[in-house]
RNA sequence: GGAGGGGUGGCCGAGCGGCUAAGGCACCGGUCUUGAAAACCGAGGUCGGGUGAAUGCCCGCGUGGGUUCGAGUCCCACCCCCUCCGCCA
């Protein structure tokens, strides 16, 4: 959520924002917005005066019916007050209502340095290792699953639709050791703190992150209890703290959570449809943190260089793109999303999104810190980041390490986790 | 799911519909002291938000409604916590 405060101070700004995000909307809102505050404003200056009015003279009714005197005529003016009061706390609250509105549906300014237009121009910023050139015809990972029985797309889909997938043996085993060793990863090298959470969350912790009320359709609904199924671990780790007013010496907070994902995935209807590469539910590990506004910035490449160094451990050729401001999610300011090569699909497939949220994810759960004792409250900042993302990595690796005989080698590191350094075919063991 | 109890400042805890939400603890300030503790002093101060140029004013007693000139207090709905019972991996 943007700050109102902002908005009356430098509307330009915004306007400006948001049409580099290519909204079209963006201008009206802003006007709506400013009209709204204004008149909000004159509302609640009136009310208070009249409330001042009536504290004083309540209190005076008061000693007078203690002396058993007459208030009967304060009682009656007090009467049109409280009526007048009420009118106006009416028209405060349906300002704000108004307000909440289209300030939970504008979405965050990007960052100066990112650049306007839509995912045409992203922007690549490095890349590392080589994309693998196999001497044979690279295949894509689901006939490499399926001969090696660790994929099952069909009773998947039998189970519980298109969209959903079953891992069998060392292919659910892969997966299970890969969570292991990322989520050791980040805790041990990275200093995070590992987190089991909530799956099922209320509408307002999908409200907090963003995900409401503008992508309802994205998300699964649990309709007699209303819970919704989290898109994302973001959601429950950015919504750990809300409400809550930090101390400077509690920041940073990193945490770390492993969480199954699930995505409706509404308007991407006949894309990517094949084995792993758009699913309803995948397995992710993710990062969060919680930082102050000064050291946010930074702490984004610091962020992305650990979601990278996944990458770099298991021998994947990978790119970072900057998305330019059209292509940015809805709350992120900006964003660095990992592709790693594929061979077998011949695709860059993005395996994590990084992104520094800055204030507007704080705003909205109300997740504030204390700079120094006795200074006020500000907003933290709050970054998140994939560490990585499952299915993708999992067609990465599969299609990277494949060998002509439909044997897949596992990379160096997982090998002592797994107990085994490579999947062979039924037939050639 | 059923029955009962509870939710008031940083913490504990009182609060017949009426002045400014008792009292205690903690912290801060002052006196005393070489220093500290203890003791004492103080109609004092402490949290968050809104609004205003400003001394200020307004709102916040779990949340949201309602009654009233006036609600921490009365009414309605909901949320959370604790105890017991039931169910259950």
């Amino acid at each position: 959520m943007l700050d109102l405060k902002t908005i009356r101070s430098d509307p330009d700004r915004v306007r400006e924002a948001m049409s580099r995000r290519g909204l079209q909307n963006g201008e009206a809102a802003v006007g709506e917005l400013l009209t709204l505050d204004e008149e909000r404003r004159a509302a609640v200056r009136r009310g208070d005066d009249l409330r001042a009015r009536r504290n004083e003279v309540s209190r005076v009714i008061g000693e007078l019916k203690q002396k058993g005197e007459d208030a009967s005529g304060l009682i009656e003016e007090m009467r049109t007050v409280g009526r007048e009061i009420g009118e106006l706390e009416d028209q405060v609250s349906e300002a704000d209502r108004r307000t909440q509105t289209l300030l939970l549906n504008l979405p965050n300014c990007p960052l100066r340095e990112v650049d306007p237009g839509g995912e045409e121009s992203n922007r690549l910023i490095r890349e590392w290792g080589e994309p693998v050139a196999h001497p044979f015809p690279a295949r894509p990972h689901w006939e490499l699953g399926e001969e090696l029985g660790v994929l099952d797309l069909p009773r998947g889909a039998k189970v519980s639709g298109s969209g959903f997938t079953v891992l069998r043996g060392a292919g659910a085993r892969l997966q299970r050791v890969l969570i292991d060793w990322m989520l050791d990863l980040h805790v041990q090298r990275h200093g995070y703190e590992e987190l089991r959470v909530p799956y099922l969350v209320t509408e307002e912790s999908l409200t907090g992150t963003g995900q409401l009320p503008k992508f309802a359709e994205d998300s699964y609904l649990t309709e007699r209890d209303d819970l919704w199924l989290i898109p994302t671990a973001e959601v429950p780790l950015t919504n750990l703290h809300r409400d809550e007013l930090l101390g400077a010496d509690q920041l940073p907070l990193r945490y770390t959570a492993y969480s199954p994902c699930f995505r409706r995935e509404a308007g991407a209807a006949g894309a990517d449809t094949r084995g792993l590469l758009r699913v309803h539910q995948f397995d992710k590990v993710e990062l969060v943190r919680y930082e102050t506004p000064e050291r946010s910035r930074e702490a984004l490449e610091e962020l992305t260089a650990e979601a990278e160094e996944v990458l770099q451990e298991l021998g994947l050729a990978y790119r970072v793109i900057r998305l330019a401001a059209g292509d940015l999610g809805f709350s992120s300011a900006m964003t660095y999303d990992l592709e790693v090569w594929a061979p077998g699909v011949e695709k860059w497939l993005e395996v994590s999104s990084c992104s520094n949220c800055l204030d507007y994810q704080a705003r909205r759960v109300n997740v504030r810190y204390r700079p120094a004792p006795g200074e006020r409250p500000e907003f933290v900042h709050t970054l998140n980041g994939s560490a990585l993302a499952l299915p993708r990595l999992m067609v990465a690796l599969f299609e990277t390490y494949q060998r002509e005989d439909g044997s897949v080698e596992m990379p160096s590191v997982l090998q002592e986790r797994l107990g085994f350094s490579e999947l062979v075919p039924p037939s050639h063991s």
